[in-house]
DNA sequence: ATTGTGTATGTTATAACATCACAAGGTCAA
DNA sequence: TTGACCTTGTGATGTTATAACATACACAAT
């Protein structure tokens, strides 16, 4: 198994940005649908670091911009660029984070750090899972892996609590 | 990795009931943590099926039975629940479920039918998501494995909507 | 030009999930 | 009896998410 995390490693982390915009463009073309301006900026915002965010962040740095104070525009715009596979959801955090493997198809797995916020996002098939879905007849559609933990930069620092 | 996975199928389930409820006695004895009446009665509502329930559902279970009507005594007890290793949180449903597999140490992952609610508790530590985390140097805690799906009964009844 | 259709947005209200803060009771040992 | 600790009661609040309906715009068919 390749390591192809990213996120917790110091990185070009401006060439994230323009790749995930640049494939959001084109994967956009492709299938026909539009990166309007309140759905490329919330791409922009959650390309920002890598760390989740709260809809309500997102839709607080919008209102600040004057794009829509309203929870609907914030959650339209997040469900657009999950369907579309741009960001993902946390369902640990109840936040949303940019993919860091824009157009691979990808069934993600996420290290969050619990101390820092940081999450990285990996490729981890979970093959007991499928092994286990197999066995009882369960028909596998999407599956939810996240793993709490500390970063290296964290456990480094000595954070225990 | 053989097939413990239980809740789809059909199974003497008083047995899954009085088993975790024993469980649950001996371990709060040797822990001594109290399994109070509402403690208790919590586990009860959630052990009368392999489904997950929301806080607020088990709450107005409470509340019929003159047990508690306000927010903070669901959450209490599932609370408690939950760090004994009775209940598990399903992250994806925002719900609890009683733990199939009562005392024994382990680190669960979820098999969610879509169609009917019905959850299966499996064994299935990931060993991918382990090496990514050593690959990375992080500190793995704890772990969310949940799959959404269809069951085979829903399965067999054609659903897919 | 008008009408229809589809997509996106604006807005109000509310549902659903979760915690805070403080008061009150119970048990048990000092 | 007092104090420490745990548990419960309760009001208020905080957080996350969606329903429902109205408006605006682009583009195609008439
Ligand atoms: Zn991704
Ligand atoms: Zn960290
Ligand atoms: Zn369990
Ligand atoms: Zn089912």
């Amino acid at each position: 198994m390749p390591s192809d995390t990213l996120g917790f490693e110091s990185h070009d982390h401006s060439s994230c940005v323009v790749a995930a915009l640049e494939t959001a463009e084109r994967q956009c073309k492709e299938n026909k649908a539009q990166l309007t301006p309140v759905r490329r900026r919330v791409l922009e915002i959650l390309l920002e670091s890598h760390a989740a965010m709260g809809a309500y962040d997102v839709l607080a740095r919008l209102d600040a911009e004057g794009l829509g104070s309203k929870p609907p525009v914030a959650y339209r715009a997040l469900g657009f660029l999950v369907d579309q596979g741009f960001v993902h959801r946390i369902e640990r955090l109840n936040a949303f984070i940019a993919c860091t493997h824009p157009g691979a198809s990808h069934d993600p797995a996420f290290m969050i750090c619990r101390e820092c916020g940081l999450v990285a996002e990996a490729q981890a098939a979970n093959l007991a899972l499928q092994q286990a879905a197999a066995d009882s007849g369960f028909l596998l559609e999407q599956t939810v892996i996240e793993a709490e933990g500390l970063c290296p930069a964290c456990q480094a620092k000595g954070a225990t609590a």
